[in-house]
This record gives C-alpha cells, structure tokens and sequence, in this order.
DNA sequence: TATTGTTATACTCTATAACTATA
DNA sequence: TATAGTTATAGAGTATAACAATA
C-alpha cells in the first residue's frame, strides 16, 4: 500500500473516491434500465414536479442547460419523458413523464433502493441519517 | 425549490453533489497551478513514494492504466516529474519529482490545505474526523 | 432587456482493446 | 504466461459562446 501523504485525511479527495466507487455501483444497478445518473434523476424530479421546465431541473442537478437539452432529447426519444409547450409561457416547456416513464421510473426507483441499501450497509448505523444531511452541507 | 423526491435522502446522489461542489473549490483553488484532481494526486503520491511505479499509482488513484499514461506526460513534459528507468526491472519505471515538481507540491499544498480548510468548516467540528473515515469507508 | 431553450464546439474523463517489451 | 506500460479510439461529462424566440 502506498503512502497517501496529505490525502488520506482530505474530504475532497476522499468525496472524489467515494462519489467513483458509489458512480460504480449506480452503473451496475441501472445497467439494466439503460440510465445513467443524470438521466434517472432527471426522470425523478419530472415525477415529482410535473410540469416543471428545463432550467428547474438542470439548476437543481447543476448541469449546464445547454447540455440538459441533448440529455432530454435522448429521454424524448425513448419516449420516457413529454415537452409540452407551456400555455403561459411561450418560451418554456413544461415537462412531464410519460406512461413508459411512469413505468420505468418505478423499476428504476426499486433498484435504486436497493443500491442505497447497500450503501448504507457500509455505514455504522447511528451515522446513516447524519451522514447524507453533511454531505448536503458541502453541496450547498 | 423543486420536490426531489427520492434523491433527497440518497447517499448515491448526495455524494456526487457534494463531490461536484467540492470539485468546483478545488478547480478555483488549483487554477493558479494549473493542476487537475489527478495531477494533483498524482504529485502528492510520487511526493509520498519516491520510485513508485506507474500501476501503484494508477490503482490507488482508480485510474485506467492506459489513460495515465497521458496525465503523466503531461507532467513530465511540464518538468514536474521524471520516470526512471528501473534497473531491476526493465518493464517499469520510477518515478520521481523533479526539483519544480517539488516546488509546485509545496505550493499547491499550501493551497490545497486552505480548500480543505474551506470544506471543513462546513461540517459541524464534532463530525469533522468521522466524515473522512465514513468517505472512505464508501471507497472500499 | 432578461429569460428559456437550442446549436456548435472543444476539452476532459472514462472504458476498451490491441499492442510492445520484459519477467 | 503474466506484468508494465503505450497507442488508438469512442463515449460520456462539462464549459463556453452565440443564437432564436418570447417575456
């Protein structure tokens, strides 16, 4: 094993391998759903605020609107997700699930428990509920 | 603010929150530097292990062997670091820290001690040390 | 003027396979 | 046969700027 100086003790870099090794274990669980992280919580918050626009969504997860356009797109196309133009707002789209989103969204979701389950697992149990509150602490 | 639903108590997204935040510190904190998370790493490893090989550090960091061929002769070709041929074994080479990687580590610690600084004073101070070992506990 | 969303582009990161050379 | 490192390539993530349409 090597010494790993002034990184053993960072919370950077030790966020940095955690987010990898957690990034990993999304993979395997939603290989088959074909959805990449960015992909299944966008179908999540469109599930929980129907109707909600783009930049709602790509402010919230923080991915630049110009690239939430391509990542929505690919969800249009598998006819997961609906833009519908907004009544009101002309320049807006309104988004919403459809019934395969609905559905998918749902297998999605079970899979996704049971990923979070096994993370928890590798946690003492009297830091689990603190732990996810601290780590929104550095997301801001 | 929308209703995250299902991510809100997530270990898997908050993680990759926080690690997105802590990233977009690092980026400002090491821009004067101009040294990328690897890099970085990859310095403070050679700092630690003068001699270590490019597998030793390419499996601690997880980075694909193939693709740190690049990030070191980035480094090299900025004069920060020097491989070796290792005349125990003509596969491998060792690595070292050149006198300006040296330097440039110095700096960029003192740099990155001030992030760290930054990001712990997010966290409540009893938790401060736990956090660290519950990261990576997470990494494996 | 400001906001919503699109297009285009470039750079980084990651994953895979095939390869050389040495052990 | 296995290991250390290289090359090539493709996919995905991210950052920036310019743009159209609408408010």
């Amino acid at each position: 094993m090597l010494d790993m100086g002034i990184l053993s003790s960072s919370v950077e870099f030790s966020l940095r391998m955690a987010s990898v090794a957690a990034g990993q274990r999304f993979y395997e669980a939603m290989r088959a759903f074909r959805l990449r992280p960015g992909q299944f919580a966008t179908l999540v918050l469109i599930g929980a605020n129907p109707g909600v626009g783009q930049r709602g969504i790509s402010e919230t997860l923080r991915i630049d609107k110009a690239n939430f356009t391509g990542l929505l797109n690919t969800l249009e196309r598998r006819n997961l997700v609906e833009r519908r133009a907004d009544p009101g707002d002309h320049r807006r789209y309104a988004l919403y699930l459809t019934r395969e989103g609905k559905a998918l969204l749902r297998k999605a979701s079970r899979a996704y428990d049971r990923l979070e389950a096994g993370l928890a697992k590798l946690l003492p149990a009297r830091v689990r509920r603190d732990f996810v509150a601290n780590l929104r602490l550095i997301a801001e």
